[in-house]
DNA sequence: ACGACGCTTTGCCCTGGGGCAAAGGAAAGG
DNA sequence: CCTTTCCTTTGCCCCAGGGCAAAGCGTCGT
């Protein structure tokens, strides 16, 4: 059925080169993901206390933030862009795993290795931590680590759900279903409406539900021309609600 | 592409009552699969207290052990037999999301209620605990807690592995990988060799894999008239090492 | 020992989606 | 502003695997 992207035939390969550049953290009180972040749960005392064990990493596309078996030092809180989340699979093929959004939290797997890679799928700011220093913040302030608990719910709630949308599904109802998980999630983020960002590639979105990037196009125009979406620069804007969750359920 | 296994299509539906008898818990020092489960953690004086607080519990052939959305009030480690794990879709389908194993333990999900549910796919048996009493004697035995964690971070492993397999690849491939990690997973429970068991029906090794049940079937034909493997009675002999591995990297 | 039931295997046909490749667009770099 | 380089879309063809259904087997219960 379906075939290997090898990472060799992706236009370009994640490059090796980590981040671009390193700035102190100013004013965490006035960034505006902070709710739909761990964040969140810090008060002015607390968060000034995590400014300053932190700084704000840039990535450029396509580098790397961090690769599947190296050890994890640092944690990152994504504050802009997209990471993507893959493991590069015995035959080439690249899984993506996931998707980092802005607000995400992103490099504490629960050995001390990562079990995935990551890298920018377009210009990303990310904050960083040493690894060690966030652990022991976290378990200085009880509200921030169960609230990087619930984080890691989401986190495996999300995979379990992906889990289940990978498996032998039609293209429509799986283009359905991620447009709806990334429209529920990005209101989350800005409570937004009809109108759903997707700054990945249609190369990424197949590695991501299991299709071939042309079957991702097709579906995408396929949509469009039923008049359940309209394909926007970067995006869709849903035209038909009911009819797109109802593909979505086949 | 694929088709919705209902689960009225299914031949018999998972059977409402739950466990079949109960009875106190003897000998977990003669416990056979005990090296292979979390209790492997427990030294003779610890087994005897945690004995106190279990009961082994059977049940038939698709009796229901919890379902989604239920309180998880009970834990189970599984003694004999094995176990389904599965999400039904909204379509109706059934994904098998994991299989519990002898040795495997079961039903402490992150949050409160089960993600997903479990029937018995053979007769089995497994100590259940209450998750109360459970937690509590972890808490107080810290090497078994640690062994507690080693399990889940398996289990997520295997999840993360499955969502690569279940990806759009090949069904010789699929089927191969499958086999291969059923013997990885017997092997730490029997040591033993080229004999696979696979106690689960075809449908179900369909589910799990992302598979047509007439596809199962004929790709496992193909790879017995091919000479890498053997049909046996539930289950598989491994004839082609080599060539299994090969067919399992595609 | 026999019968019934359910699971597995197999054949036949068909379709959804992959492979390939060219054309069309958009964005980045000079 | 123009050129280059990706990325996306689209057409054409083909094949792996799904749908359906019948036949083959094993097993369990009586």
């Amino acid at each position: 059925m379906s075939m290997p992207t090898s990472i060799e035939t992706l236009s370009r390969s994640p490059t090796a080169n980590r981040v671009r550049g390193l700035k102190l953290l100013a004013n965490c009180s006035r960034c505006s993901i902070r709710p739909a972040s761990v964040c969140s749960a810090l008060d002015a005392g607390a968060l000034s206390e995590f400014e300053a064990i932190g700084r704000e990493a840039s990535f450029a596309p396509r580098m790397i933030v961090f690769m599947e078996g190296e050890r994890a030092d640092w944690v990152y809180t994504v504050t802009s862009g997209l990471v993507r989340l893959f493991r590069l699979l015995p035959n080439g093929q690249r899984q993506i795993v996931g998707f980092g959004l802005p607000g995400d939290f992103l490099g504490l797997p629960r050995g001390e290795r990562h079990v995935y890679s990551a890298d920018a799928a377009v210009g990303t700011t990310a904050c960083r931590f040493h690894r060690q220093d966030f652990i022991m913040f976290a378990e200085n302030h009880t509200r921030f680590l169960r609230r990087l608990h619930d984080a890691a719910v989401k986190a495996l709630d999300l995979a379990q759900e992906q889990m289940t949308q990978l498996g032998p599904r039609r293209a429509d109802a799986k283009i359905a279903s991620f447009i709806l998980s990334m429209r529920a999630r990005w209101m989350e983020i800005n409570g937004a409406g009809e109108s759903v960002p997707l700054p990945m590639s249609r190369q990424d979105i197949g590695d991501y539900v299991g299709l071939n990037i042309a079957t991702v196009s097709r579906t995408f125009t396929r949509l469009d021309r039923q008049g359940v979406i309209r394909i926007v620069p970067k995006g869709v804007r849903i035209l038909n609600f009911p009819a797109l969750r109802q593909l979505a359920e086949q």
